[in-house]
DNA sequence: ATAAAAAAAGACCAAATGGTTTATTTTTTC
DNA sequence: GAAAAAATAAACCATTTGGTCTTTTTTTAT
C-alpha cells in the first residue's frame, strides 16, 4: 500500500462518522480538515472534491454494516437464525460505533433523495442489495425446508427493512430504545413464525 | 390579520417545501429569498433568523399532515377504518404536495437528530404525538368493541409508524412504490385482523 | 547520499454564507 | 391628506464556503 493509499484510507475512516452525523450539506471541508488534522492541500491531493470524499465515506460506513452482518450471518447454521441477525443487530445499534450516528442508509437516503443524485444512487443500491440479500436468504431457507414453503420472500424483506429503518429513526429522535425494542421483538416473533 | 402576519404566513408557505426537500443545512437564506421573491430585509423583519424560519416551516409541514389525517379520520365511523387512514394516505403520498418531498417527520428526524436540538425536539414531539394518537384510537376501539380486547395499543402504534416511515424512505430513494405498496398492504391486513 | 518524484502544507481566491444597518416604500392613523 | 409607524428593499459586513496554486517536506529510487 502506497503512502497516499494509506492517507486516503485514513481520511475516509476519519470523515465517515462525520458525514453520517452531520450529513453531506452539513459537513464542510473545514470539518474534514479538523477531523483528519490534515491540510486542505492534502485532502485535495487525495480526492477530487468534497463529493468524492462523501461518496467514499458512505461506502465505508455501508461496508462496515455489511461486513458486520456477513460475519454474524456466517456464524449461524439455519435460515431463521440468519434472518434474526438483522433485528438483533439494530436493536443493539449503540454497541456499534458505525451505527451510533444512525443507519448510513437511512441518513443518506433521506438527505440525498431530492438533492444529491450520486449519493442517492449509492443509498438506493444499498437498499436494493439489502432487500435482495434477505430475499435470497428466505428462498434458500425454503429450499432447505427451514422456512415454510408459502412464505413470500419479497414481502418478508420489505417488512424487515421498513420496520428496522422506521424504528431506528424513532430511537434516534427520541433517545429511547423502547420503540426500537418493541418493533424488533415483533420482527423476531414474525421471523420465528416462518419456521417450517 | 396584519400585513406582517400575512407576509410571515407567506414566507412559511413558500419555504416549507424547500426545507422539506433540501433540509435545514441545505437551505440557504438565498434560497429563501428566491422562493419568496422577498428581500433579505423583509425576511429578517419577520423572523429572527434562519432557525426561526426553519422551525416555522417544519410546524407548517407537520400541521398539513396532521390536518389531512384529522379530516380523513373524521370521515370514518369505526376504529378499524380510522387506523386504515394512515397506510392509505402514505401509500398515495404522491397525491399530497406536502408529502412529495418526503415525510417531514422522517426528514427532520434524520437530519436533526445529531445536529439541531430545536428541530430534533419538534420531530420528537411529532413522533410522540403520532404514537399517542394511534394508541388512543386503538384503546377507544377496544372500548367500543370494534377491536379485539387483547390488542396491544403501543405495539400497534410502534409497528404502524415504523413500517410507514421505513417504507416511505424506500419509496423515495428508489423512485418506486412497489415496496411501499407491499408494506402498506401488510399493515392493512394487520389492521383488519384486529377487528373484534 | 542525492536527485527525482510524490505528498502535504499553507497561502490564496472568488463566491456564498448568515446577518445588520440604513434607506425607501407602503400602510395605518388621525 | 399629512404624519407616524410599519414593512420592505438593498447596500453592506465579517466569516465561511469549496477549490486552486505554489512552496515545502517527505519518500523513493539510484
Amino acid at each position: 500500500m502506497s503512502k497516499s493509499d494509506n492517507t486516503k484510507q485514513f481520511i475516509v475512516e476519519q470523515t465517515a462518522p462525520l458525514f453520517n452525523t452531520k450529513g453531506y450539506a452539513g459537513t464542510s471541508m473545514n470539518d474534514i480538515m479538523s477531523a483528519t488534522g490534515l491540510s486542505k492541500g492534502c485532502i485535495y491531493g487525495n480526492f477530487e472534491n468534497k463529493d468524492e470524499v462523501a461518496l467514499a465515506a458512505f461506502d465505508h460506513n455501508y461496508n462496515l454494516v455489511v461486513e458486520h452482518m456477513k460475519t454474524r450471518i456466517r456464524a449461524t447454521d439455519n435460515a431463521i437464525e440468519r434472518l434474526l441477525v438483522y433485528p438483533n443487530t439494530y436493536r443493539n445499534y449503540f454497541r456499534y460505533p458505525y451505527l451510533q450516528a444512525g443507519c448510513p442508509i437511512l441518513n443518506t437516503a433521506t438527505e440525498a433523495d431530492d438533492t444529491h443524485p450520486l449519493l442517492k444512487e449509492r443509498a438506493q443500491q444499498a437498499v436494493d442489495f439489502w432487500r435482495t440479500s434477505i430475499e435470497n436468504q428466505v428462498k434458500r431457507g425454503i429450499e432447505r425446508k427451514e422456512i415454510k414453503a408459502d412464505t413470500d420472500p419479497v414481502e418478508i424483506a420489505v417488512i424487515m427493512i421498513s420496520m428496522i429503518e422506521g424504528a431506528f429513526m424513532q430511537a434516534k429522535v427520541t433517545n429511547r430504545t423502547k420503540e426500537l425494542k418493541i418493533a424488533m421483538e415483533f420482527l423476531e416473533k414474525m421471523i420465528v413464525g416462518l419456521k417450517a
